[in-house]
RNA sequence: GGGCGUAUAGCUCAGUUGGCUAGAGCGCAGCUCUGAUAAAGCUGAGGUCCGUGGUUCGAAUCCACGUACGCCCA
């Protein structure tokens, strides 16, 4: 017996199904039955365990655990490995601000071993709330019980031993120290998230370094990167992007004096005056124009791009900013002035001529600080061997800019002067310039952001301090040096976590040379990318052309330790280690040391080894590993490719990776990919099995309601479980999943006004799982979705339920048809009703469409065949049968059950049986097609619909492990499919004419025309149909509605156009004046020839578009083809019988006024004068009776006060009604 | 500065190889139904398809230029 279906509470029933599946361990058996399977294949990408989920990180999930869903449905193995992102800068400060410590050398204070202790300690406890949300969501993985993490957590950096049960090997515990347990989680034995701290994660990548060392792609470098003071580190531009702010600074230009030439200067600009005590060279621009002019003040001749003499500098920023709502142009700082006028204002000037920058290349000048030490020391500062000889004053002079990768000047016109002040040690672009070019490089910094020995009084000053600036000016003005000093905003990056501003420094870093990009790209174009529309093949290949050489250093505490040994006295010589096994068999010291902790800093540190080439000890090199190295390697790691190679063979490579895909084409798709072509090159030259995953999808970002990035900082951004217990799970993946991936998805609103008290399956909570107070999220999406998809869904399921538990519907016959055939108790599909095999063939065609959207990967096609089919299920199929469901036992309405070929239940007749069986079917399959979806909804109407009786004849006990529908193509039958969605839209046109006349009663008659036989043919059948749908007595199909409308003639141009080209206006124009008589033929399918401004044209039936003009008596209409006409003349008899319509509405809203229950039986009294409702009454009583479950109906001289009085037609009754 | 993409109803978005009067959902207005009932259905109003030019019998669609916005790279 069914249970009884009350209102839907979908949170609710997401906590009773995680609770059910809890108890009767649904997913463990699930494993056992998939285990040994064909495996698909998927790779997740690890989460950044550093902060609780948000509803961000929910859409990537839903995807992962609707395709996982789908294939264990299919009977595929899965490996339901999720992966967390450990080792970084990220989680170094979360924990520098946990622990209060600012800079750099304060971590060091602290002990980077207690220090990294914490860092893993963090990890470990957002992995236990990640991994409880996940839950939440209804994500299955092969998950580690996070109360298990938080022990572990709690005795990191301890030595007390912690019991771990492994989630593949639920008997065995594991006691050991949480350090050692750690170091092994998620490896193929014990199962469970992978993560990226792992030993066996480490020690792969330095599979993969040792891979390129060996190909002679490892190096060092020096490169002039971001540099944060305070924070001691180099940043990627990645987080340099992050910290952009608009900034004044004063801006100088400053005059080189040029040797050989009196009197006579170049002129420079710079935003950053301390990089002037590092000049080296001037760059010019050989094809650009320079004027030579001439201040009458002093005589002083001066050099710099001609266009810039009047360059209005920064006027659109001026006038509308830079860019961003908040970097509107300082009011405090005036219009920059033009060279023009500064000369003007300094005395007037006079244009002596024009050269060629070509002409100006090789000039020499003086520096304006060539009085430092440093400027004076061969080599250059650090000591550059390839130009022992040169020094910076040596190097002064002009040079050629050149360009950049893409053939575009370095140097141009415009802001400045057209001449680039070179510092090789200040400046990216200087760097490589001053490479090409031979000269030396100074860099004034160290790691404190402050100059170091030999800038005189430089030394110990701070770059980024507006008193080192004043000094440089003030020294330049000594020098008659400085031309002018102006306030310049501009936007400049600053460290994101101190709010400093960044310097630009010259760093010593590792590098991979990336020579071998042919290679990942060959692999690149191997993988399919999706959605197609964002083109991400094409976005990879764009980065990969582009790309420089990959640094993999940081100068920081807490990653991967970057496996590079190398000698202090000689640079050159540094080897590679390829794992753990080699290192402990070339240690010469501090082996013992290290034994037993992680190969993370401080302990690996104390390894030495001895070069294999010079004998000396090597030392590692301080520096940890860039984090994508760690997410990258893990097609190779987490598969065992080192531990497990049998493994690795069998699940590699991943059938399908998906993941947010804004930045990580340069990311983690890039590590993955070019860690996976060098992993590989020694195994195939095919780059086809080199590729680390098949097919690629990605989606885009989710935003409030407004299209607006969601913040944490102002209290938008959106909470996991806040989300899940207000929207509920089920309307949230529902919405990920149709959501277009490559369109930002707008979720909803998160109110930081209005805080609330969240049930959750642990019990009311007024914060989040990290202590965040809940606030309210309202979401007019989420809200669409319940409306339009599982409401519908739901009150379809309700119905159903609602009415078989009266009727005591007996579910056994249908449940044992699907599992072991025929039976006599079960209506085979070919002897129901047509639209019950309507709407079973459109659930075969909803099947084949869902596993054709899921196994194409697109979701949002899924859902849109889903959701069509719940709206023909409830606004078509329930809405056309309710009837059928209601016939009372005794009422024989349908088949005649003599003539059954089925054994009826008594009391029930055939078609009534069908309906409960039809019904019934689609319900219990729709569960299956959706369970990979909506998890928790469509448990919950499995358990219910097929609940005990069916796990009685085989069924299997959660929807989760029943195989997916397949289509049974017997059932499937375009052609019903087609003659409904006809009925269709003539009831859709009928209802328009209804409407426009504003009849809400019976009418006598439609007739419908139509050219179309099979038109025809499926009004013909389903004419029932549309006279219930439309209230009319009588459906008349004629070959032509000549009688009573006339008809109209246009030129179809689809079909006409190919054919006359030109000549097609003049059909245009003329046809619809032809006398219609001519060309009527057409609407019975035959050929016309006409003649029209002297063109004969042959026209067949397709090249015309027939339509209706209305006539007296009649309302018609056309669609699609097929004309309409109704009969809008009314009758006294059919007026009787639309006021015993409305007589019935009243009476049944009398009953729901009285909250009556369905079944209940009552008396109905009225009373009135009209003679017309009296012979209403006589002649429509028994319906009016049947219709309202009503024992008597009776004419009452005098109401009581508390009848009611209604209208019917145009007359007032009172009625009232009485319980039996 | 360069590359890629987008621009369609008040909002969010579809629109296939060029084809008829350009669609859907939401919102708005009106109506209908009432034994799924705090549901449901129908109808309507609402458009310079970003702009200009071109190709074509015909352009939201193809081409060129421009404008605005987004992403990526400098």
């Amino acid at each position: 017996m069914f249970e009884k279906v009350a209102e839907a509470e979908f949170v609710r029933g997401e906590h009773e199904i995680l609770k059910f599946w809890n108890e009767r361990s649904i997913f463990p058996k699930l494993r056992q039955q998939i285990a040994g399977k064909t495996p698909w294949s998927f790779l997740d990408g690890p989460i950044t365990a550093n902060n609780p989920m948000g509803v961000h990180h929910a859409w990537g999930r839903t995807y992962k655990d609707t395709f996982q869903r789908y294939w264990a449905m299919n009977g595929r193995d899965l490996r339901y490995q999720n992966g967390f992102d450990c080792q970084g800068l990220w989680v170094e400060v979360e924990v520098e601000k946990q622990l209060g410590l600012g800079a750099k050398s304060a971590v060091e204070a602290y002990g980077i071993d207690k220090f990294v202790h914490e860092c893993k300690r963090r990890v470990l406890k957002y992995a236990a709330i990640q991994t409880e949300q996940s839950i939440r969501l209804g994500y299955w993985m092969e998950w580690d019980d996070p109360g298990q993490l938080r022990a572990l957590s709690d005795a990191i950096g301890t030595d007390q031993t912690v019991d771990f049960t492994p989630p593949k090997r639920p008997a065995e515990q594991v006691r050991d120290t949480a350090e050692s347990i750690v170091a092994r989680l998620g490896n193929p034995d014990w199962g469970g998230s992978y993560f990226t701290f792992s030993t066996e994660n480490n020690e792969t990548i330095w599979t993969f370094l040792k891979k390129c060392f060996e190909r002679g792609k490892v190096y060092r470098g020096y490169d002039v990167m971001p540099w944060s003071g305070r924070g001691g580190s180099a940043y990627s531009q990645m987080e340099v992007a992050d910290g952009r702010k608009l900034t004044v600074h004063r801006s100088a230009f400053v005059r080189f004096p040029l040797v050989d030439r009196e009197n006579e200067f170049l002129l420079v600009w710079t935003t950053t005056p301390w990089t002037l005590t590092s000049n080296v060279a001037a760059a010019v621009n050989p094809d650009l124009d320079y004027v030579k002019l001439k201040a009458k003040r002093d005589g002083a001749v001066y050099y710099f791009a001609k266009d810039n003499l009047d360059f209005q500098r920064l006027a659109s920023e001026f006038k509308d900013g830079f860019g961003r709502e908040e970097w509107a142009w300082p009011k405090s700082v005036p219009k920059l002035k033009t060279l023009s006028q500064i000369f003007k204002e300094n005395g007037g000037y006079d244009i002596e001529g024009t050269i060629k920058g070509a002409e100006m290349v090789g000039w020499k000048y003086s520096g304006p600080f060539d009085d430092l030490p440093a400027q004076s020391t061969p080599g250059g500062v650090p000591f550059d061997a390839r130009v022992a000889d040169v020094t910076g004053v040596g190097s002064h002079r002009v040079i050629d800019g050149g360009r950049d990768f893409k053939g575009n000047a370095n140097v141009v016109a415009g802001e400045g002067t057209g001449i680039v002040h070179i510092a090789p040690g200040c400046g990216d672009v200087d760097h490589q310039l001053g490479a090409q070019a031979g000269i030396v490089g100074i860099a004034p910094l160290g790691e404190d952001g402050c100059f170091i020995d030999g800038f005189a009084d430089f030394t110990g000053r701070n770059a980024t301090d507006p008193a080192t600036a004043d000094h440089v000016f003030a020294r330049l003005k000594e020098k008659g040096l400085l031309v002018n000093v102006e306030q310049y905003p501009h936007i400049y990056p600053h460290c994101w976590r101190t709010g400093d501003e960044l310097v630009f420094r010259l760093v010593d870093e590792w590098f991979i040379n990336m020579d071998w990009r042919d290679e990942i790209m060959a692999v690149t174009d191997k993988i399919r990318w999706l959605p197609d529309s964002i083109q991400g093949g094409e976005r990879e290949r764009e980065w990969l052309t582009n790309m420089r050489d990959w640094m993999i250093s940081k100068k920081r505490f807490w990653g991967l330790a970057l496996p590079i040994w190398i000698n202090p006295d000689e640079p050159t010589d540094f080897e590679v280690i390829g794992s753990l096994a080699e290192l402990k068999e070339r240690a010469v010291a501090g082996w013992d040391e290290f034994e037993g902790h992680t190969p993370h800093k401080p302990w690996i540190d104390k390894v030495k080894i001895r070069s294999s080439r010079t004998g000396a000890v090597l030392t590692r090199i301080p520096d940890v590993g860039n984090p994508w190295l760690d997410a990258g390697i893990v097609s190779f790691s987490t598969l065992g490719f080192n531990s497990h190679p049998d493994l690795w063979k069998k699940w590699y490579p991943a059938d399908l990776v998906t993941e947010c895909f804004p930045g990580q084409f340069r990311n983690w798709f890039y590590s993955l990919l070019s860690m996976a072509t060098m992993m590989n090159y020694d195994r195939t030259e095919d780059p086809d099995r080199k590729k680390p995953f098949k097919t690629l999808l990605g989606h885009r970002l989710v935003m409030n309601e407004a299209g607006k990035p969601m913040h944490k900082s102002d209290g938008t951004a959106i909470w996991f479980e806040e989300a899940a217990e207000q929207l509920g799970v089920d309307t949230m993946r529902w919405m990920y999943l149709q959501q277009n991936p490559s369109n930002d998805l707008r979720f909803g609103t998160r109110h930081p006004d209005q805080p609330v008290t969240l049930q959750t399956p642990g019990g009311p909570t007024d914060s989040t799982i990290d202590g965040v107070k809940t606030h309210l999220v309202t979401s007019a999406p989420a809200d669409e979705t319940r409306r339009m998809v599982l409401i519908p869904l739901w009150n379809s399921y309700a119905f159903f339920v609602n009415y078989a538990r009266l009727d005591e519907f007996d579910p056994a016959p249908v449940l044992q048809r699907s599992l072991h055939g025929p039976n006599d108790r079960y209506i085979e599909v070919a002897d129901r009703p047509d639209i019950d095999r309507w709407i079973l063939s459109n659930l075969q065609a909803l099947t084949n469409g869902m596993r054709a959207g899921l196994e194409d990967y697109n979701t949002a096609e899924a859902c849109r065949q889903a959701a069509a089919f719940i709206d023909d299920l409830s606004n078509w199929y329930i809405r056309r049968n309710r009837r059928r469901f209601w016939r009372s036992r005794q009422t024989d309405g349908g088949a005649d059950p003599s003539t059954c070929k089925v054994q009826l239940p008594a009391g029930w007749d055939a078609d009534k049986l069908a309906a409960y069986q039809t019904l019934y079917e689609v319900l219990i399959t729709l569960t299956r097609l959706l369970a990979p979806l909506i998890p928790f909804l469509s448990e919950r109407m499995y358990q219910n619909l097929v609940g005990a009786a069916g796990m009685d004849v085989g069924w299997p006990e959660s929807v989760h492990l029943n195989a997916y529908p397949v289509a049974d193509v017997g059932l499937l039958d375009a052609g019903q499919n087609a003659r409904m969605a006809t009925a269709q839209a003539v009831v859709t046109l009928g209802h328009k004419l209804r409407g426009e006349q504003r009849v809400r009663q019976p009418l006598a008659e439609l007739r419908v025309s139509t050219s179309d036989a099979a038109s025809r043919d499926a009004i013909t059948q389903l004419s029932d149909v549309i006279r219930e749908e439309l209230n009319v007595k009588q459906l008349t199909v004629c070959e032509s509605l000549a009688d009573i409308v006339k008809y109209t003639y246009k030129a179809n141009i689809k079909a006409l156009g190919p054919k006359y080209g030109k000549l097609l206006n003049v059909l245009r124009e003329k046809l619809p004046t032809v006398d219609s008589h001519l060309l009527a033929p057409l609407r019975s399918g035959a050929t016309v020839v006409v003649t029209l401004d002297g063109h004969e044209f042959t026209l067949a039936p397709e090249d015309v578009q027939v339509g209706t003009e209305q006539a007296p008596g009649w309302v018609s209409g056309d669609d699609r083809g097929v004309q309409l006409a109704l009969s809008t003349a009314l009758t006294p008899e059919l007026l009787r019988e639309g006021m015993a319509r409305d007589f019935i509405r009243q009476i049944q809203q009398l009953r729901k006024d009285a909250s009556l229950e369905i079944e209940n039986r009552i008396r109905i009294s009225f009373s009135t004068d009209d003679a017309e409702v009296k012979t209403m009454i006589s002649e429509w009583g028994d319906l009016i009776q049947g219709e309202t479950l009503a024992i008597s109906l009776t004419d009452s001289a005098t109401a009581p006060v508390d009848a009611k009085t209604v209208n019917v037609g145009d007359v007032k009754v009172s009625v009232w009604i009485e319980k039996v």
